[in-house]
DNA sequence: ACATTAATGTTATATTATAACGTAACACTT
DNA sequence: AAGTGTTACGTTATAATATAACATTAATGT
């Protein structure tokens, strides 16, 4: 199981997460032939920034913020379509809001633990999951391509200061 | 495993999902001293018109010419609203789009199988799948709430079309 | 340098969803 | 039946998310 999700949910050195990131999108970007411009790398900056995905809007304005000019929403939804395109970002359905990939190389199916409470989201590359998936499908005869899978709750700190609350 | 997969994507005797639905409805209500009005048994009856997820302004549409008079956005998303807190449709979040629920009493979680060519999307309760994110969840010492799961690909009837055409 | 492609700027608008406030219908009590 | 509280609906305006269309600029290859 790959996962993200001890990083997500704990204090760390957070700059650490974009240059990796950062270097790892870059590496994509040559290996794919494609360009790395001052506004896609200010956005996967910005997704990177915490573990909580973004609104296309909250991105404009930090992006505006950040390079001192104002930032028109295609601008904004590019730089997504770019940075979702390569597999350095995802996209989540239920929340209109975008988050950085923290494994773009791996092929994998994108399940996200998201929580209620402070809206951190970790990614889950879980085999065996994505295996019972297929069988499901199989068994439907479904042809499955892709698929959208987002958990709802609370994450281990939020959980636990709920319980002490108590 | 609990599903209609089969249903949707044959030809079938569409008047009995509606009117099977209806009744579920109107039972519920009783249990739940809930109101069935005209708009929300509009509503509900055209989100079981297809086994094809509506959006909201599909709806609004549908529902003017039905009830013959010009309906605005609120009027559906209360409907919306109403329908989905009795667990009687869903929402599909990738599709900003809502559904009939076929089997609404039981306890489930909607795991959708929906079709890229011709949009139909059949809901499967699959109880080892959840058993599975369930698990995961605890791994992760994420406390689980609610989930949106949704599988893009190409249901049978599409897949052997397409096959055929090769 | 030139042609070609890729990226961005700009304006307008489509699509999805909700806030706020007023009115009408219903349901319960007396 | 009149009064009262609650629920649903009507109406207007607007918020939030996303894209179309076209002009301009920048980068790339020859």
């Amino acid at each position: 199981m790959l996962t993200n999700s001890r990083l997500v949910h704990q204090a760390h050195d957070h700059g650490r997460c974009i240059n990796a990131a950062l270097t790892r999108a870059l590496d994509l970007c040559v290996e794919r032939k494609a360009r790395m411009t001052p506004t896609r790398e200010a956005v996967l900056r910005l997704l990177w920034q915490s573990h909580q995905p973004l609104g296309a809007y909250q991105l404009q304005d930090q992006l505006a913020t950040l390079l001192d000019k104002t930032i028109a929403p295609p601008t904004v939804y590019r730089a997504i379509e770019f940075l979702l395109q390569l597999g350095l970002i995802h996209r989540i359905a239920s929340l209109n809001a975008y988050i950085g990939c923290p494994f773009p190389n791996s092929d994998h199916s994108n399940l996200f633990m998201i929580c209620n409470n402070c809206g951190s989201a970790a990614e889950v590359a879980h085999a065996s999951i994505n295996e019972l998936l297929q069988t499901a499908s199989d068994k439907a005869n479904f042809t499955l391509q892709s698929q959208t899978l987002e958990l709802f709750g609370l994450c281990p700190q939020c959980a636990s200061i709920e319980n002490e609350s108590k």
